[in-house]
DNA sequence: AGCACGCCGACT
DNA sequence: GTCGGCGTGCTC
């Protein structure tokens, strides 16, 4: 492209896909106008070729000091995102302090990131010709791998990443039957992605939904945020439905977020059959063409719906009417590495700048969001009633002090859970601890089998003699005799649920036991198949960690036993008791759904506990507010705002000194709306080899936070960190 | 984060 | 003599 000789050269400031907090300066070969912000360009970095983005309006000022690139060439005429997210974008890399090239490189889709044209992707599909559907496979037994394919397409045809996962190392063959003249291809745009819903009627509305329906929808346009807060079978997703309804009929389109579980095909599909209109879904296990054609159907208009995961905050919207945060407390909305944004904090400041309501559902809301409902900026709707009249669970508590315990098991847990099989009816026990036996140790002389890379014990899994850690991965045969004095006497300390399973079969012996945990359900489709089991069965017992406690209907289930509630009561994770209390009443919300009313025993050591017991006796609410007032005694979030560098290397000492001098860069721009806490160990000091610490920073509000880190970065950023990882979390979800 | 440059140990 | 270990420094 030849530049106009009368027009000065233009200088273009350049988001890199860098962890490097700054934009970067090039000269423009083309001319360049303020439209072209938030359009892709290929540019030269070093001595690679990076895809980045125009962050600002061309100047042509030449700033000194710096010899400057030229960019290769532009590849959008528009701008990828439209305004408002462009807008989102670049303050959350304000608010995160991550690189803004860095975050939108993250907010694009796959293909997009590495230079594909923004357009419907195309897919290459592969049917039979006609030649090739006349073959009689019987003649292709000396092929095997040809007669495999020619059978596939029989069937159906395949695009090609499909054929190509399917027959993995195959192209050889493929060539050979294109060459026989078999096969034939074709582009085709891909729809996959996108659903039209069936538009089925749903239950009419109870009182308490209604309220919070027409509190939704009554003025559209404006922004508000909801918390619906509603125990577990009250129909939350019953008032989503109507106000995405809502949301439709007035031409607007709406973004549901989900939490990343199992159970996502299932929400899918609850909403394409009651939903009439066009959706789009997001979620891992899609391909990388279909999730570009949804993200560009839902900037074109063409979609009505997005439902998504985490990553669906990052859909371009034509026109956007609401957004739903489904299980808002849910940890999964914050992404733990790179740029640590919150999905949910991220979808509220969404629909403030598009003025759109946004509904936060949960049974067991957060304490942040309960604290701004009770500030008066989120307004409180709450559903209490169950549907079809349930009965709420009771949840009582088993005392385990000086009690006979079996396998973890109280002889009173067990006698309740005798009482409900012999009804025929299901149990489900939860423990969020997977394996048989969390420590192996020598009755001679106490050695411990300890994770090489972790500083943490192994846990032992019976099924094939292993010890694993779970928290580096690390696997090794488990000893049979002690690591210090060969002694052979080794015993298993406590229950996880392997243990717990086979207890159980023991002792019920007529009675099916089925655990559900990652070890049960490693192969695709296993889950599916157990909880298949167990809607279709009765007389049966679950026993199962978290992938048993979110969202899935157990009818028959009458009781539910905790084994451990515990856990939470002595970690150092200041969000341990918040986040006990919600898995609890997750789970506790399984039982009961039907007629029958649920039962949900809890077994514990510190039944005089006092938030045990408030949990108990006054529910969730009450909870909360009493961890909310310990919270803005001791200065905790969401009283202040946090925010905590984190570093790591293969040595102890060098992360904490690292901290140290990042503490000596900020000590200096702190006030009294300040403090700083640490350098110090991480509480699991070390894990997968390597040592870690961490820098806490609290600040009386965000803002002062923000201000606070903003004006240390540049100077952090300078500091040499040789062998050691650092980053950068604001609004942590945890300590670990 | 990449990626290259650069300076010291075991190989053909 | 060279292949390659990873320390260090830079990226418009």
């Amino acid at each position: 492209m030849s530049k106009q000789p009368d027009q000065p050269t233009q200088y273009l400031q350049i988001a890199v896909p860098t962890p490097l907090r700054r934009l970067f300066t090039y000269q423009a070969n083309t001319p360049i106008s303020q439209q072209h912000i938030g359009c892709r360009v290929w540019v030269p970095f070093g001595r690679r070729k990076l895809l980045a983005v125009i962050a600002t309006d061309p100047s042509s000022h030449k700033p000194n000091g710096v010899k400057l690139k030229t960019i290769e060439n532009l590849v959008d005429e528009q701008p990828l995102w439209p305004d408002e997210l462009w807008a989102m974008l670049n303050w959350a890399a304000q608010y995160y302090q991550h690189a803004l090239g860095d975050v939108l490189s993250t907010a694009m889709p796959a293909l997009l990131r590495q230079g594909k044209a923004a357009e419907y992707p195309s897919q290459l599909v592969w049917s039979l010709s006609s030649e090739g559907q006349s073959v009689n496979l019987d003649d292709l037994n000396r092929a095997p791998r040809q007669r495999a394919i020619m059978q596939a397409l029989q069937e159906t045809e395949l695009n090609d990443s499909a054929l190509r996962e399917q027959f993995p190392g195959s192209s050889e063959v493929i060539k050979k039957l294109l060459e026989k003249n078999w096969l034939s291809r074709h582009e085709q745009k891909g729809q996959a992605a996108i659903q039209q819903g069936e538009g089925e009627a749903g239950p009419a509305l109870n009182a308490e939904q209604a309220v919070a329906v027409t509190a939704v929808t009554k003025s559209p346009g404006h922004y508000a945020t909801y918390l619906l807060e509603g125990v577990t079978g009250s129909g939350k997703t019953e008032v989503y439905l109507h106000c995405i309804e809502a949301c439709v009929r007035r031409g607007q389109q709406a973004l549901i977020l989900i939490p990343e579980i199992g159970l996502t095909p299932q929400m899918i599909q609850r909403f394409s059959k009651r939903l009439d209109c066009r959706m789009g879904v997001l979620h891992s296990g899609l391909g990388d063409s279909e999730r570009l054609h949804t993200w560009l159907a839902a900037r074109a208009g063409e979609l009505d719906v997005v439902l998504g995961t985490r990553s669906a905050i990052f859909t371009a919207m034509k026109n956007i009417g609401l957004i739903i945060v489904d299980e808002e407390h849910d940890a999964s909305y914050k992404q733990q590495d790179s740029f640590r944004y919150s999905a949910r904090d991220l979808a509220i400041w969404r629909a403030s700048h598009n003025r759109c309501p946004i509904v936060l559902g949960s049974a067991t809301p957060s304490l942040e969001s309960l604290s701004n409902a009770e500030q008066g900026r989120y307004q409180l709707l709450t559903l209490k009633q169950r549907a079809g009249n349930a009965k709420p669970p009771q949840l009582k508590l088993l005392d385990m002090r000086s009690q006979p315990i079996d396998e973890g098991l109280s002889h009173r847990l067990l006698q309740v859970m005798k009482t409900h099989l012999d009804k025929n009816q299901q149990v489900l026990l939860f423990l969020n601890r997977r394996g048989f036996s969390p420590t192996l140790m020598c009755h001679d002389c106490g050695w411990i089998a300890h994770c090489p890379r972790c500083e943490t014990n192994m846990t032992y899994h019976h099924r094939d003699k292993r010890l694993r850690c779970h928290h580096c991965g690390s696997e090794r045969r488990a000893e049979l005799t002690c690591g210090e004095c060969q002694s052979e006497n080794l015993l298993n300390i406590g229950a996880g649920t392997e243990r717990i399973e086979s207890a159980l079969q023991q002792r019920f012996n007529d009675v099916e036991v089925i655990r559900i945990d990652r070890d049960t359900t490693r192969r695709k489709g296993s889950l599916e198949n157990l909880l298949k089991k167990v809607q279709h069965g009765q007389r049966q017992i679950l026993i199962g960690t978290q992938m048993l406690a979110k969202g899935h209907h157990f009818p028959n289930v009458t009781m539910v036993g905790i084994i451990d509630a515990d856990q939470g009561l002595h970690s150092p994770e200041f969000r341990a008791p918040e986040r006990m209390a919600q898995l609890i009443l997750q789970v506790a919300g399984r039982a009961g759904r039907a007629e029958q009313p649920g039962e949900v025993y809890i077994q514990t050591h510190h039944p005089d506990h006092p938030q045990v017991l408030t949990l108990i006796q006054s529910g969730y609410p009450e909870f909360a507010r009493q961890l909310l007032a310990e919270r803005k005694e001791v200065g905790l979030p969401p009283y202040t705002a946090m925010a905590i560098f984190r570093a790591e290397a293969v040595d102890r000492q060098s992360p904490q000194d690292f901290l140290q001098q990042i503490r000596q860069c900020l000590a200096p721009l702190a006030n009294n709306q300040i403090q700083l806490y640490g350098a110090m160990p991480a509480p699991m000091e070390k894990r997968a080899g390597r040592f870690r610490a961490q820098l806490i920073v609290q600040a009386s509000n965000r803002a002062t936070l923000q201000a606070f880190l903003a004006s240390g970065l540049s100077q952090i950023e300078n500091l040499k960190a040789n062998k050691v990882r650092w980053s950068l979390d604001v609004d942590p979800i945890d300590t670990y």
